[in-house]
DNA sequence: TTAAGTGTGTTGGACATGAC
DNA sequence: GTCATGTCCAACACACTTAA
């Protein structure tokens, strides 16, 4: 899961990757110039501004990144890989908007929805544009009532790679056997179980045996 | 060498817009 | 009306270039 510093880390470590300060890269994304700037990033109470995922799909297109590396950036914040390129090449295709499976909760939980990676099958759901590649097998999730609460809350979008690798700390979203979804905190992963937890203080982990998952997807982004 | 001009980047405030 | 985000604008700082 992204959190806001690693968010603006990203940006500006895609800024750095094409010789680009962060107005810079703003200018080059047709957006405005002030859009990227740190003065931007907090309102004056404080408050984190987020970038939306419009701007980042126009400055994704600007400097000819795919989504998976903008996460990449923003899991590796500080230490940015050395992507650069200038002109497009045929061997790294431009990403554009591409439009992805816009999955409600109520259908998620639904039997037959989802093949054994975890990704939607069904073609007559609803859309969103988002910026990835061929290869990125991502949709997004819409969560309703208040199942994913703590971590998440109704109206919140989550962009899910469903044939991510996961991690420790990985913010993850599966679905049991039972047909329930769940968003939760990977705790440890081992050969025969899950152990999550939702983030809060004081409470323990949950384990759930991996014979009762029938997928994981790793959250890359949510719109909160 | 130095001052003036120019371009670029940043900051902070105000406002516009769309969603709720 | 409130909130979140984008845009516009003025002011300022800094680096670079050019001419005196």
């Amino acid at each position: 899961m992204l959190t806001h510093d690693q968010i603006w880390a990203a940006i500006d470590a895609l800024a750095e990757n094409n010789q680009l300060t962060a107005s810079g890269l703003a200018r080059n994304s047709g957006l405005d110039p002030t859009s990227f700037n740190k003065s931007k990033r907090h309102t004056a109470n404080g408050r984190q501004r987020w970038p939306s995922t419009e701007s980042i799909a126009k400055a994704l297109r600007a400097t000819q990144v795919t989504v998976s590396e903008f996460f990449e950036f923003a899991e590796d914040a500080g230490a940015p890989k050395p992507v650069q390129r200038k002109m497009p090449d045929q061997n790294y295709p431009m990403p554009g908007n591409q439009n992805m499976p816009l999955v409600g909760f109520d259908q998620a939980g639904a039997g037959g929805f989802f093949d054994a990676g975890g990704f939607p099958t069904a073609k007559d759901c609803d859309e969103i544009s988002f910026p990835t590649d061929d290869q990125d097998k991502v949709y997004a999730l819409e969560v309703t009532g208040n199942s994913m609460h703590p971590l998440y809350c109704e109206g919140d979008v989550l962009i899910i790679a469903s044939n991510a690798s996961v991690r420790k700390d990985d913010r993850i979203v599966f679905k049991t056997t039972s047909g329930k979804i769940m968003a939760k905190i990977l705790a440890r992963k081992t050969a025969k179980q899950i152990e999550v937890h939702s983030g809060q203080t004081g409470e323990g982990d949950t384990a759930y045996p991996l014979e009762e998952i029938e997928w994981i997807g790793r959250i890359l982004w949510a719109s909160q």
